[in-house]
DNA sequence: TTGACTTAATTACAAATGTACGTCATTGTT
DNA sequence: AACAATGACGTACATTTGTAATTAAGTCAA
């Protein structure tokens, strides 16, 4: 595996919004910011020039601006991510952190049919 | 809330051996590391001297040595954690994270099967 | 064309992190 | 007692991270 550096926080939220909107401009990401994260333009141009020396994403120019976009797929980042978290937090079991998300209280009524029926979808095959 | 920094990567690894053994000195935590994590013992000291100042363990002298121990509650830093990781890397949603990991296939059949319990007695209530 | 704006690119920098060395005190061994 | 081994503490230091100020370059109104 082409073993790329960590995601940082600050990366991982950028990243996160340059997957939503699947190519975009500095700006644009800047812009898709959820409602009251506060991030300097600037920041959001060095995590994004950081993600791409990085290897996460790539940019290609349109005239003077660079377009981003996903270089490593989302899914990719999020098991290693997530892989990294439960090694570390949870000694490399998932269940306890299933139990957490679970018993936290922030899963809604359909949120939890829904899983039921991942489950289930597993199961039988 | 009494806002602590967050835990780094290290210091997340050596307060999860901590949790298991309830008290520890260093030379317990670092004995405890899962084997094959190399982690010289001065480093482990360093993260036990961090956690202790950010707040999160406390630690007192049995002789000249020191004894540390959970000053946060496991639960507490869990939900902290993990929630900031759902912010930043799922926009704040649970489930996609859920999905992931019951997709993922590192849950044994077993597991799936208490995950369903526990789904099923908060569906009930 | 010349400021006045926009926006992009570069550079900066303190704080946090990963990682460990050196030093000194303590204890066990001839 | 003198030496070797053990272990705690304080110190160190290069990287990475969060965050942005500065500089450069293109664009538009007068």
């Amino acid at each position: 595996m082409p073993e790329r550096p960590a995601l940082s926080k600050g990366e991982m939220e950028v990243a996160r919004i340059l997957w939503e909107l699947k190519k975009a401009t500095v700006r644009e990401v800047h812009e898709a910011l959820p409602a009251g994260r506060k991030m300097d333009f600037a920041t959001v141009q060095t995590y994004l020039r950081r993600l791409d020396t990085k290897g996460y994403v790539k940019a290609e120019l349109d005239g003077r601006t660079r377009v981003y976009s996903a270089r490593v797929r989302p899914a990719t980042v999020i098991r290693e991510t997530v892989g990294d978290l439960v090694d570390r937090l949870f000694g490399g079991e998932t269940l306890p952190l299933m139990r957490h998300l679970i018993e936290d209280g922030r899963v809604s009524d359909e949120e939890l049919a829904e899983l039921r029926r991942l489950i289930d979808r597993l199961e039988d095959q």
